[in-house]
DNA sequence: ATGGACAATGTTTTT
DNA sequence: CATTGTCCAT
């Protein structure tokens, strides 16, 4: 047997050997589906002697990018030279420095994040004479993001009220400047590609000829403009590999739209579908829950996940009196299931909704001497010390980028204040220069600064920085970033101005040498490899296995992670789902979703909990449990304690524990139906509907009822919550 | 130009 | 409650 499909199941098999064309891997969680992707290039390359060269592989994260390198580098001994592996913003980065002559900007272009696309944003609103009170800078940073991942344009994006107007001319003055600052942000990354592949055939077919097998992680990931990219790349030769589990989209508030899945199949018709159900992951126990939970999911193609681990512990289901009893239960339990079982304390897990819910954990354990890690929760690159290091270093390699320089200027202090700098702005700009531009050429020669413009102090403080700026970027290509940023440290004091002995301090200065530490693996001079990587990497990627602590996470960040033990904590309603969402029915789906990721992560325990009392912002309020618990069924839980009867159940007449009370008593309730075909329904989400046919089923009744614009649904009486109408 | 006092606000965040 | 941002006085 090849070695690519030792141990693989015959469906992983078919994906991995399946003939071209357009296929979709449906991967039910832990079914090993970077196994498969990793495992069908080796085989192209191996056995079908395709040159890497034309193969691309994209994946959302960097980690998933690196997990991949690592597997195809076991298979193969060596990263295939020439073959295209890396995140969808990576790759696309790389494609447009490489063609930046068709477009409106320099290859050296840098990348924007979400903060300085909200200062960026700041500088439009104010061009704009708007009120920034009106016109909040996160939300217009949302709005644009949608629109960028949706292909929309400030010339197209639509305008229904006066308030869509101002945005849509935020939009384009925000286009403006990102342009005058030699930038992109995030979403430009796709959205110019994807203009680049429409707009020009020959290079649409270039890339298109180029690229014979596409493979695509995490399918249902992608937003529109991803999905057109990889529709444009795939033009040619068809031979689109895309693996997703809809199960799993929870990224919709980021553009990601699942729905692509289905554009998938329309656009190519002849498309091959596998599904991929065997789990390697989970108990039969952990399994059950999971389905249950997900199974009320609307419109999702039913899979049959299975595992042969077993059926397992039971789910243990806790519901505490608040939150702090809530959090000492977590902390007591992974104490004595480390004793009793000998497990490592990277053996656990808890999940959370929320960030702010993570600090009540972390006193719980500091309290109980549990050792811990935080994921994500304050990211290393978003630290106001790292930004303004990489601020430095980004000036250095583009001077044009003003946002980086106001940055530079105000940190730290060097009594160049607003005024002052706005009249250098304005000299500048007669000039025909960016601001930095002519700071550069003072720093060459001082006497470009009009003695008469500035009082004595404002001139100074400009010809000491100057001069400070010209020797940097002198500096730029010909030494490694280590060099410069070192020589940027001293000459600015840095270190005095960050660490004032305190603690926080010590930290401060502490991430300063991390970065350096980062900035000394790219040995070669000239940053830009250096700002790429930072601009493109993220905390999530930074997150080590390993060590040994509990990993505290949210939901989100728990994607594509397992643990033998997971908790997920605050399954209230409110928390999870999130009260943002209850409006929504879209968002309340994708919390369910978001439910369903966490419990797939745990591949031996699992533990539910919530409380009954919440203390937030200062006040202690009751809290209702989550709906979604009432997805699963009774006897798939364990309860620590008995959960009191909530009133919200019992006020609509219907209570899960009377139910399954009732069921307790007479194992085989009377065999009788309670939905006919033809009778119209009332459901607490999906609204009215018509059933369409009912059987009865180990002692419940299952019902097919036809909602619509939603269209047939599977329930199970029991669960569903179904009012029959007259 | 800078720091201190008050008000406003409160999801998730692969890149 | 705790963090973040804005305004104002020095």
């Amino acid at each position: 047997m090849k070695p690519f499909l030792a141990h693989m199941n015959p469906q992983q098999q078919q994906a991995i050997l399946a003939n071209g064309g357009p296929i979709l891997v449906v991967a039910g969680p832990g079914s090993g589906k970077t196994r498969v992707l990793t495992s069908r290039i080796a085989y192209l390359i191996a056995e079908l002697g395709v040159h890497p060269y034309h193969i691309m592989a994209v994946t959302f994260t960097n980690k998933a990018a690196r997990e991949m390198e690592s597997r195809l580098i076991n298979m193969l001994g060596k990263l295939p030279p020439g073959l295209t592996l890396g995140t969808f913003h990576a790759t696309c980065a790389r494609l447009l420095r490489r063609e930046s002559d068709n477009l409106p900007f320099k290859s050296d272009f840098v990348i924007y994040d979400q903060e300085d696309q909200i200062e960026l944003l700041k500088l439009a609103i104010g061009d704009l004479n708007l009120d920034p009170k009106r016109y909040k800078p996160t939300w217009a940073q949302h709005a644009i993001s949608n629109a960028k991942n949706a292909l929309i344009l400030p010339d197209n994006y639509p305008v229904e009220t006066y308030r869509d107007e101002a945005l849509r001319r935020i939009y384009q003055r925000y286009q403006e400047l990102l342009l005058i600052n030699n930038a992109l942000d995030f979403d430009d990354l796709i959205l110019w590609t994807v203009f680049l592949l429409e707009n020009n055939p020959e290079i649409r077919q270039r890339y298109a000829s180029r690229f014979e097998h596409i493979l695509v992680d995490e399918f249902q990931d992608t937003n529109v403009a991803q999905y057109l990219l990889l529709r444009y790349l795939a033009s040619h030769h068809r031979n689109l590999f895309a693996v997703g589990d809809a199960d799993q989209a929870i990224y919709r508030w980021r553009g990601a739209d699942y729905r692509n899945v289905l554009r998938f199949q329309e656009d190519f018709p002849d498309a091959q579908i596998i599904p991929l159900e065997e789990n390697y992951r989970s108990t039969q126990a952990i399994l059950d829950v999971a389905m249950a939970v997900i199974s009320h999911s609307p419109g999702r193609i039913p899979k049959n996940l299975f595992t042969q681990k077993g059926q397992g512990h039971k789910v243990t289901f806790f519901e505490a009196y608040n939150n702090h009893r809530e959090v000492e239960y977590i902390a007591d339990t992974i104490l004595s299931l480390k004793r009793e079982l000998g497990l490592q304390w990277g053996d656990f897990a808890v999940m959370y909704r929320t960030n702010a819910q993570s600090r009540l954990l972390e006193e719980a354990f500091l309290r109980a001497a549990i050792p811990y890690k935080l994921v994500g929760a304050q990211r290393f690159y978003g630290r106001r010390e790292v930004k303004d290091m990489i601020a430095y270093l980004r000036l250095v390699r583009n001077p044009d980028d003003e946002l980086s320089l106001t940055r530079v200027i105000a940190t730290p202090p060097r009594g160049i204040g607003e005024k002052t700098f706005l009249a250098l702005r304005t000299l500048a700009l007669q000039k025909d220069l960016s601001p930095g531009a002519y700071l550069l050429e003072i720093g060459k020669n001082p006497n470009a600064l009009p003695a008469e413009a500035f009082p004595e102090r404002g001139r100074a403080s400009l010809l000491t920085f100057s001069a400070m700026l010209h020797q940097w970027v002198s500096m730029g290509s010909s030494f490694p970033p280590l060099a410069i940023m070192d020589r940027i440290l001293e000459d600015i004091g840095y270190r005095s101005y960050i660490d004032d002995g305190s603690e926080e301090g010590q930290d401060r200065w502490e991430n300063v040498m991390e970065l350096r530490r980062l900035a000394a693996e790219f040995p070669e001079p000239g940053l830009d490899a250096f700002l790429e990587q930072v601009a493109l990497v993220s905390d999530q990627d930074t997150l080590e296995g390993g060590a040994n602590a509990v990993t505290l996470l949210t939901l989100h960040a728990a994607k594509g992670l397992e643990f033998p033990v997971v908790f997920i904590s605050g399954l209230n309603d409110g928390l999870l789902p999130h009260s943002r969402s209850f409006d929504d029915p879209e968002a309340m789906w994708e919390e369910c979703r978001l439910l369903y990721v966490g419990i797939t992560r745990a591949k031996e325990r699992l533990f539910l909990t919530c409380s009954q009392n919440r203390s937030a912002y200062g006040y202690e309020e009751p809290i209702p449990p989550s709906r979604f618990l009432d997805y699963i069924p009774y006897h798939l839980l364990d309860e620590v304690q008995p959960r009191r009867i909530s009133s919200r159940h019992s006020s609509k007449g219907y209570n899960l524990l009377e139910e399954v009370a009732r069921k307790r008593e007479s194992p085989n309730p009377p065999a009788e139906r309670r939905y006919q075909a033809g009778m119209r329904v009332q459901h607490p989400i999906w609204g009215e509907g018509m059933v369409l046919n009912s059987v009865l089923q180990d002692g419940d009744e299952i019902v097919d009822v036809y909602f619509a614009g939603l269209g047939l649904k599977r329930l199970l009486a029991s669960m569903a919550h179904l009012e029959i109408k007259v």
